[in-house]
DNA sequence: CACCGTTGCGTTCATATTGGTCGTGGAAGG
DNA sequence: CCTTCCACGACCAATATGAACGCAACGGTG
């Protein structure tokens, strides 16, 4: 199978710079060209497209200078213009996830990601054509059901990027929502307390968090004995 | 939350019957309404839509007398409605999938199916609404890619993965049996003991069901030693 | 003003207990 | 009789726990 002809629409340059070089790297990917505004992402892949080169896949940034990234992706529906998108945004806000999905966004990448993550959704994505083909592609009447299900299925985010050794992802999840709903900043002891823990593990937990940047760490001063670190939830 | 507003897209009056027949089953839908072709499908979207009513989900059948369902996609994606898809199609083609996929299409149900499969690519698109919903709508600070992930995970989850190589059908039933009628989690080892199998065999089963969505898995602190997951009976 | 006991959390280490994987045995089907 | 497939047993790896030790700030006391 040849490459995936991949559209990067970004307006930073480093950050274009850094999409096209992450997609060097990965096998089935090839860089079509980059645009840094909606207009001249349009253009180009009209101008592709009329070449008979099309872009099967948009990586597109929500944030733009002339254009918002759902109204692009509008108009290349409009205009029968069919690449697959992958969102790749800093805003998370229930409509823009909702429109996304409903518009076509096949993955949604948060800023900032690493390497890994980008990496693990683009194979996904290469994963999910490979399957659809192989099941479709060949025979015209033997795809079913469960065929297609499987495809989708491959779209489904595993998103189990490496954590360091001795964490486990339910037990972060854990600590993750319940930061996330605490509006004052907590005590490593308060977590332990409440979601019945140890204090060593939540304290490792929080730690890692605060490592991430997921949380902010603060000592808390007052109180007899060694002061307290106190963390608090600043990711948004 | 209140109900999902459903718009029924289908030329056969016995199918779309039975398509509403099934909606007025399922909970959390209700019937906005019914068209049998393209032409009134997209003059009630729009109505409904003006009247501050919008439907929320389209289930569009690919077969109609005036246009293709992908033509009604992209038309409405045009006039800016924003309605999800799922499509239903006895048409299995490589082409239709894909561009089913990349104009929004949520789900794709493929004729003739059972109600159990209609139920479970309708829950599961509600599932994911909701957790979309738990997780951005709550808090201002959004989500994080794990959060978008999940509820991704659960549009996509398949409905029967094919059996992986070592797994048998009498079994599983057996275990789905078991934790069907447990209304707390249980361990794996409680499985084992109960069923009179191996730890080994009881948990890859579980495992098995964890994936699939049928049961969910979560740690179990407070005891000395490795974190034993726990699952619990969420689907029936 | 300086010193020292008190107090609680941070840190480390051994331990307990489960998860995951590999190879083997037995049963069912051809 | 041979092949295939599934469950089992045992190994190694992983991860939360509890206790013990150390450290930093507080509050008296000289």
């Amino acid at each position: 199978m040849s490459d995936i002809r991949v559209l990067v629409v970004e307006d930073e340059p480093v950050a274009a710079a850094a999409h096209g070089a992450y997609l060097g790297r990965l096998p089935g990917f090839s860089l079509a060209g980059t645009a840094p505004d909606g207009q001249s992402a349009l253009r180009l892949l009209a101008e592709f497209a009329a070449a008979g080169n099309p872009v099967e896949l948009v990586l597109l940034d929500m944030n733009l200078p002339d254009l918002h990234g759902l109204d692009i992706a509008r108009r290349m529906r409009a205009s029968g213009l069919l690449p697959d998108i992958i969102a790749i945004t800093a805003v998370r806000e229930l409509n823009i996830v909702r429109s996304a999905v409903s518009i076509g966004v096949v993955q949604y990448l948060i800023k900032p990601f690493t390497y890994a993550t980008f990496a693990d959704k683009l194979t996904s994505y290469r994963q999910f054509r490979e399957q659809l083909a192989a099941s479709l592609g060949g025979t015209k009447s033997g795809a079913s059901q469960s065929d297609v299900d499987q495809a989708f299925a491959s779209l489904r985010a595993p998103s189990e990027l490496p954590l360091p050794k001795g964490l486990s992802t339910s037990t972060l999840d854990a600590v993750q929502e319940f930061m996330k709903q605490q509006a004052d900043a907590v005590s490593a002891t308060e977590v332990m307390d409440a979601l019945g823990m140890s204090r060593v593990t939540a304290r490792r937990y929080l730690e890692y968090l605060a490592d991430a940047g997921t949380v902010s760490r603060t000592a808390r001063y007052g109180a007899p004995g060694r002061p307290e670190n106190e963390y608090r939830w600043t990711r948004g």
